[in-house]
DNA sequence: TCATTAACTTACTTTATGTAAGTAACTATA
DNA sequence: TATAGTTACTTACATAAAGTAAGTTAATGA
């Protein structure tokens, strides 16, 4: 009753990636380490669902938390090498926008 | 007040494949030309959200559906050029997912 | 006429995301 | 000592997206 050959790792990976922000925290982060409100203000996400998604993130090992307790206290996020092994797939993205995307001034 | 230096191509192209089952979709129509309840079947999605996937996808171009008014009618979808060159996208996803991705059997 | 089949739609429920205000821990300033 | 500022979150509530299941349409064969 369910899928037939969809292989499970490759459906986690999707399942991943197709989560609404993941793509565009993974690619910011590639740009190097940086805070909980770089993000949030550079892809204009909200506070609310970046918290759950760094969580989530953290917890599978893509994305790393480092606290340095200075005044006030300074969390920087930043990317496993798991996290980083994804820039290819960021890459292609790109790669395939720049071919075939085109944007129409009707807005988004 | 909004973000900097994202390239709007490249956004547009991240909130098409960060949509849910966009990945599967095309991943699944990468196999060749497939009828509805095919594609609905193998990747488990509802018949609900399928139909407004195939129409988002129809409309930017990336995927064609062709009309056979057998008996009865058969409806097939596949990729377009547009389509087809999201390829190397899906393949570097599924080698991350065989490099890194490890299977949890506690379910999803 | 009734049943069958595929491709959708529609109505309704559940889940995910957005918004805005609030909290915790610390420090600099009055 | 009290007040305000800073960052990183939470919480409560509203809206949007996705899931479920039943219904519709169109063509044909029994």
């Amino acid at each position: 009753m369910n899928k037939s050959s969809l292989c499970p790792r490759f459906e986690k990976a999707m399942s991943l990636l197709s989560q609404r922000w993941t793509g565009l925290i993974i690619h910011q982060l590639l740009e190097g380490p940086q805070r909980f409100c770089t993000v949030e203000t550079s892809i204009s996400i909200s506070g609310r669902v970046l918290s759950e998604r760094l969580k989530d993130l953290e917890q599978q090992g893509i994305v790393i938390r480092n606290v340095y307790p200075e005044t006030p206290v300074r969390i920087e996020y930043s990317l496993s090498d798991k996290g980083y092994a994804l820039a290819p797939v960021l890459h292609e993205i790109e790669n395939w926008a720049e071919h075939w995307v085109e944007i129409d001034d009707t807005g988004k």
